[in-house]
DNA sequence: AGAAAAGCTTCAGGTACTGAAACAACCATG
DNA sequence: CATGGTTGTTTCAGTACCTGAAGCTTTTCT
């Protein structure tokens, strides 16, 4: 008994599976990659965040798309741990910059390795596959 | 200074960071369609897998590659608001069988409805153009 | 029968997250 | 300038998720 008409077609589903496994298997990759470095999955993509740029907290929680009092927890055990640290904004006191100290910067970069080295699947295709899918999901992405 | 040879070329690196894209939207809008029902994402995961199959506790952890103690927390939140319920195997009186109740399944189904229709960027793309997508992917996971 | 294994729960201990309340510092506007 | 609103951060209370160890019941192995 159809009562509506089919959502999706039979193709765009199985994409959607798809891009389902994907994430799934992007998500254990890298909660992996971070727990070698014993970091937890949030710790891990803030410290990359911070690897390349000092910031404030406020811009940390837009990116992260959470509360700000949030990110003071993830701040405060990434500076536990000297892997960040807190810093004044000399332009404005409210501020404070949350910046990768030498060993975050260090812990940060072994992360983007493992990543890298986990995200090798896209072995498997070649410079022209990688260029169509680089473009479809650009396109999906609505660029 | 280039001590070791280049993990990633730029196209593959690209690539990457679109996938990573591609990730984050991906569980923004699973979050934000299970919030529409009063839902987080793990009880919402946990009753799509019920919605079509009762199962024993322990195999839904092995789905959610968690500990299985972790999983009678989720279900026992999902049972007091009537989604879920326990019920004994008939053929091992140490298995408990969550089960999704009608209510669980109206919601499930639901929840299906709502995230095809935010998977729709999908429209982007021609008929082609998702084959293409669909066969690159599964090449990438290894099919 | 007795021992080992399997399935679930409970508990203690963390992390992640939100929303409200507090505080300091930065603007505006009158 | 003064004062009142806004912004950036933190603290706190409350919830969810998650692990690992310990405990209980039932099954399975020998």
């Amino acid at each position: 008994m159809e009562h509506m008409p089919p959502r999706a077609d039979h193709l765009t589903r199985e994409v959607v599976e798809l891009i389902g496994e994907v994430v799934a298997r992007y998500y254990e990759e890298y909660d992996e990659a971070a727990a070698k470095h014993s970091l937890t999955g949030a710790q891990a993509r803030v410290l990359g965040l911070l690897s390349s740029e000092a910031m404030p907290m406020r811009r940390i929680a837009r990116k992260l798309k959470c509360e700000p009092s949030n990110v003071t927890g993830i701040i405060d055990r990434l500076e536990t741990r000297g892997l960040v640290e807190r810093k004044p904004d000399p332009a404005d006191r409210r501020v404070k910059l949350a910046a990768a100290t030498e060993d975050g910067r260090r812990t940060a970069a072994l992360l983007r390795d493992s990543l890298d080295f986990a995200r090798e699947p896209l072995g498997e295709l070649s410079d022209d596959e990688r260029t169509t899918l680089r473009d479809l999901l650009k396109r999906m992405l609505g660029g």
